[in-house]
This record gives structure tokens, sequence and C-alpha cells, in this order.
DNA sequence: ATGCCGTATGATATACGA
């Protein structure tokens, strides 16, 4: 079957009740993968999902911060969902599950990493790399040539040069230094992923996902970045068929500092 | 180096985002 698969970092559901509305009426994705949900499981807003026909819900959220979740149509149901935390810390940053076909889907919140790119004085910054240590570890382990596993979410790296709207001004800031695309690549490795959206986008073109709040004219400034992304293992990439960056939907109002990617492909 | 903006919280200032 042929389905499409939604992620988006939408910076609190419950602030941007009306964009995702507006988004889901306009796209109709099968199955969306959020981030920073910012709510707990028992007060999630479940009415507007089940309404556009999300009867599928997979939660992982917590109070205040980060929390990532699943929701597909009813073609599609959500099996044997997983809620794992990461380097001993619960913080709500990975949800994953089984559609059918046994496809494994999983959806992960990166740590943003603070402000300094600096393991000894920033913890934030050596969490980061940590979990992605850790989850790198863990694909590795689970590797095997028939696995058909996506992987999507806010990973918080831009690791190509065009990920970026000036590589050389964000060498040192956290999200795009040498040593964070290291990590990724190292994750990128683990499974010998391919990147659904590079797939169709050639390297040298600048293609972003994320646009900072603190530029009020972000769209003229385009001081973008890439850190929304969606991976396949390699036995799913045959079936890729298109991807698209909704870069309008970052000009809804209120909106997320972030924009939905959409991978359409055959599973 | 700082602020810029936006969200959440036992809030009216502070932590966090990246």
């Amino acid at each position: 079957m042929k389905i499409s698969i939604a992620t988006w970092n939408v910076n609190s559901v419950r602030a941007h009740l009306s964009t995702i509305e507006q988004f889901l009426a306009a796209r109709q994705p099968d199955v969306l993968c959020l981030q920073e949900i910012k709510v707990t499981n028992d007060i999630f807003p479940l009415d507007l999902f089940n309404q556009h026909g999300y009867v599928h819900h997979a939660l992982h959220g917590q109070k205040a911060y980060h929390g990532v979740a699943i929701f597909a149509k009813a073609a599609v149901p959500l099996e044997q969902v997983v809620r794992k935390d990461w380097c001993g810390i619960e913080q709500a940053r990975h949800v994953y599950c089984t559609l059918p076909g046994g496809v494994e889907l999983h959806n992960f919140y990166v740590p943003a990493g603070g402000d300094k790119p600096d393991v000894e004085n920033n913890e934030k910054f050596r969490h980061k790399l940590d979990f992605m240590t850790d989850v790198s570890a863990w694909f590795k382990r689970r590797k095997k040539k028939e696995n058909r596993f996506v992987l999507v979410g806010d990973l918080n790296v831009a690791p190509l040069e065009s990920d970026v709207w000036n590589h050389k001004q964000l060498l040192r800031v956290v999200s795009h230094t040498p040593v964070e695309v290291e990590h990724m690549a190292a994750w990128y490795a683990s499974h010998d992923w391919v990147d659904a959206v590079r797939h169709f986008v050639p390297e040298d073109e600048k293609i972003f996902s994320w646009w900072s709040y603190r530029s009020p004219n972000w769209e003229t400034s385009d001081k973008g970045r890439r850190l929304d992304h969606i991976w396949v293992t390699p036995t799913l990439a045959p079936g890729l068929a298109g991807v698209e960056i909704v870069k309008s939907a970052r000009g809804f109002a209120p909106a997320s500092d972030h924009v939905p990617v959409i991978v359409e492909l055959s599973i």
C-alpha cells in the first residue's frame, strides 16, 4: 500500500491546535508524527484528531516539555506501540510502532543541546551527543537486511552545508557543529539509512524545515536550517515516491517554528 | 556578547528552545 507520512515539530499541540487543524484539513496525511507536544497524555486534545479521521493514537507526552505522538487514519492501524527512554532520562523523546506490512515507524525528538557546543561545560550538549550515540548503537545491534524501518522527527541537526543558510557562520552554532554532524553520520550509518528528502532534492540545493522565531522577517531573510528528517532503511528505499516540505505552514498564525515534512512511499 | 520571539509554569520572572 502507498501511504503518506508527515512529521512536524508543533511547538505545543495546545497552542497550535488551529494551525494543526488547517494542515490536516488541507493535506490529510495517512500518518502524522508530532514532536514537542508539551502536554501529558491524560489531557491531550484528542477530539480534533478523531474528527479528522485519526482514530489510531500512540501518545508519549509529559508536562511542559518535549513529548512525541503518532496518529493514523483508520486504514493504518498502529500496533506494538513502544515508548522508549534514552540515557536513563525520562523526557518522552521517542515513540515507535508497527504499521501494516510490518513496517516499524520511529518518531524522535532529539535533545536541542543548549547554547554552547561544549561537552565539558554544557550538560545538554553532552546529553544530545550521548542520545545519538546510544540510539545508533541500538539500531546497529538490531540491523538486518530485511528490516523495513521508517525514522522521522526533529533530529535537531542540520548535517549538510546546504541544510543551513550559511555553513561557515553556523560551524560553531549548536545544530551544525562538526561533532554533531559526526554523531549524526554514525547514526545514519547504523542501519544504512536513506535520507528520503535528499533522495529527491540535490545535495547542493538549500532546503530548510525550521526558521527561528527571533527573525521577524523569516521569509525574506530565509535564515533557516533543515532539522526535521525522514529516513528509511534500504529495503524501503525503492518505494519512495516523493517528499514535500510544507514551507507555507511557517506563515500560519500562530505558527510553529518548524514546518511539516511529508513523504509518500509504498510499504 | 546580547537580544531578538514564542511557549509553559503552583507564573507576574524564569527556563527552554537551537
